[in-house]
DNA sequence: TTAATTTCGGACAAATTTATCCTTAATTAG
DNA sequence: CTAATTAAGGATAAATTTGTCCGAAATTAA
């Protein structure tokens, strides 16, 4: 469904979301450490969040991250800023065009699956209850 | 959401189960043509369809594919045969073990994803009517 | 029987995604 | 100021997916 690289994000953001709830920034490290995830490549998923304006970043010791909290950061916008639109907006098929006027075959089906997924990584944010209670289970 | 593999195996099917509709047997390059895909891999996922028993082959001049109508094909049998169950069956983040007695923070909100993906899947027939219709907006 | 057609299947190549390595830049603490 | 720490970022490598090439095997038609 999503990128691997997506995955780890989505992870990632949640943790850092949980850790900010008890005041604390985070570092690649310690996310690393959290999600089991490499540290090379999550250190590139952080850079993106950060380009992305989802995470803002400090260097130098007790440097790290921390959300950018001036947006409520939403999965979609973690979604959309690592995968970027396509498996939102494009058609199930990888036809170029989609028409409600003249569906394709599995129209009908698959615009509910679409409106849901959407509407639940819409709806979902990284400071949401459900989800920080969870920081522990992001391993494996 | 789909391997491109996966796509294009789903539109092959449709291409063929409509081409049956009216007593044809459908060549690799027609189908090709058909629904504008690489010939040489869309020869691949020809074989891998008749390897999962959803299609039958016939060599030489006027040979070609059928469906192996012993069973009425679902979607859902095409994605599994060429994507596999991961996609249906996996952590949506990746994660090895989901329990909803231990939920993962996201728990909740993308199982109802999962299962209306899973269950437009499973109730779309290849020779549903709605998608015989559609036979020609599989190309671009 | 011969030639043409069509699928089969292995090897290979290109493109993309995932992951690693290493140097530089910024920041902090001593 | 110096040394330690941490993120930034470029180059590269490994793995996977996508796509190509070509010869072999089967079948049909003449
Ligand atoms: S309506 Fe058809 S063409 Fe459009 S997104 Fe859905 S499956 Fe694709
Ligand atoms: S409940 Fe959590 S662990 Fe299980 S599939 Fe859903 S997101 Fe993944």
């Amino acid at each position: 469904m999503f990128s691997r690289a997506c995955e780890y994000a989505i992870k990632i953001m949640i943790y850092i979301a949980a850790n900010e709830q008890e005041g604390k920034r985070t570092g690649l490290k310690e996310v690393t450490e959290a999600i089991s995830s490499p540290e090379a490549f999550t250190a590139k998923i952080l850079q993106q969040l950060v380009k992305n304006d989802l995470l803002l970043s400090f260097r130098g010791p007790s440097g790290g991250f921390i959300l950018n909290d001036k947006k409520e950061i939403r999965l979609h916008d973690i979604v959309v800023a690592i995968d970027g639109t396509h498996l939102l907006n494009d058609c199930i098929l990888g036809l170029n065009e989609c028409s409600s006027a003249n569906p394709c075959p599995v129209h009908d089906k698959f615009l509910l699956v679409k409106n849901q997924l959407t509407e639940s990584l819409l709806s979902t944010r990284v400071n949401d209850e459900a989800l920080l209670k969870g920081k522990n289970s992001l391993k494996n």
